[in-house]
DNA sequence: CTCGTTTCCTGTTCGC
DNA sequence: TGCGAACAGGAAACGA
């Protein structure tokens, strides 16, 4: 479940290896991941480009192209972004093939399927992706406590659901929500406006703390990615409460409890994370 | 605008 | 040991 931070680390390891190359040939063979155009459409395109750079917007992925063409692409769950060699073996359930003039291949694997590609041409308005409906970088200026007050204080549904809102602010996922709340000292499914400026002052501080922090903490070398197939630089080892459910919590000992709040399992300490 | 529900998918875990 | 059921979850689509 690839969020914010580990696009970004996708972005960092894969960018600098495909810049300038031309995709000489594209084999999709899951029509149904490329959202749009149509598959055939989108391979005829792309044939003959060149890549120009990489940017990253929430936990989508854009491949800019030298024509200002520019893919568009989402992992969701499993989808997995790999540079091999061309005679590398190729992992299972894998959908899109992109054979690049240096002979290697940008693949992407995607076991549940979920991801999903796009391809938008230059000055063509992207209306299908959801990359225009995204609301700030959680890096930018932007967000503020007045910001988050202002946008998500009036809601009624749990702050967890808040942070998780794509519209609201980019790039957060299960993983990273439960570990921002756990460091700002919230618990996941107070209601959003019940909190106090107070809080939303920690969480605008706290967002881009944890998300840089797990970014470099994420740190991968090409070859360990490769190596690792692209799986192993999740952070398990940094998290603090996601998947932490029974162990004690890491600042006050007293064990982590599991709730389910707006269908997602959440993980929090009852002591530093107290219901008001 | 906001809300809850359903859908998409397969690998893993769980209960009997 | 083996089977089916439940679970995992990002985000769109839907109805209210």
């Amino acid at each position: 479940m690839p969020e914010l931070p580990e696009v970004e680390t996708i972005k960092r390891v894969i960018e600098p290896q495909i810049q300038g190359l031309v995709i000489d040939k594209v084999t999709v063979k899951r029509p149904e991941v490329v959202a749009y155009p149509a598959a055939d459409e989108f391979c005829g395109l792309l044939t003959g480009q060149t890549i120009s750079h990489m940017t990253r917007r929430g936990k989508f992925l854009i491949i800019w192209l030298n024509s200002n063409d520019r893919i568009i692409l989402h992992l969701r769950m499993t989808g997995c972004l790999l540079l091999t060699p061309a005679d590398y073996p190729e992992e299972k359930h894998t959908h899109i093939i992109f054979s690049l003039s240096n002979s290697m291949e940008l693949r992407f694997s995607d076991t549940r399927r979920f991801g999903r590609f796009w391809l938008f041409r230059k000055d063509e308005a992207d209306t299908y992706s959801g990359v225009e409906k995204l609301g700030i970088e959680p890096f930018y200026a932007e967000l503020t406590a007045e910001y988050l007050n202002t946008h998500l204080g009036k809601r009624k549904k749990a702050v967890k659901e808040c942070l998780l809102d794509q519209s609201a602010i980019a790039g957060i996922g299960n993983i990273y929500s439960d570990e921002i709340l756990f460091t700002a000292g919230i618990y996941p499914a107070r209601p959003a406006n019940n909190l106090k400026i107070e809080d939303w002052e920690r969480l605008a501080a706290v967002i881009p703390e944890r998300l840089s922090y797990f970014i470099e903490v994420n740190r991968i070398t090409p070859e360990d990615y490769l190596e690792t197939k692209g799986q192993d630089y999740r952070n398990t080892p940094f998290l603090q409460v996601y998947g932490q459910e029974s162990k004690p919590c890491p600042k006050c000992g007293e064990t982590l409890c599991r709730i389910v709040v707006g269908g997602r399992g959440s993980v929090y300490c009852p002591v530093c994370q107290r219901d008001l």
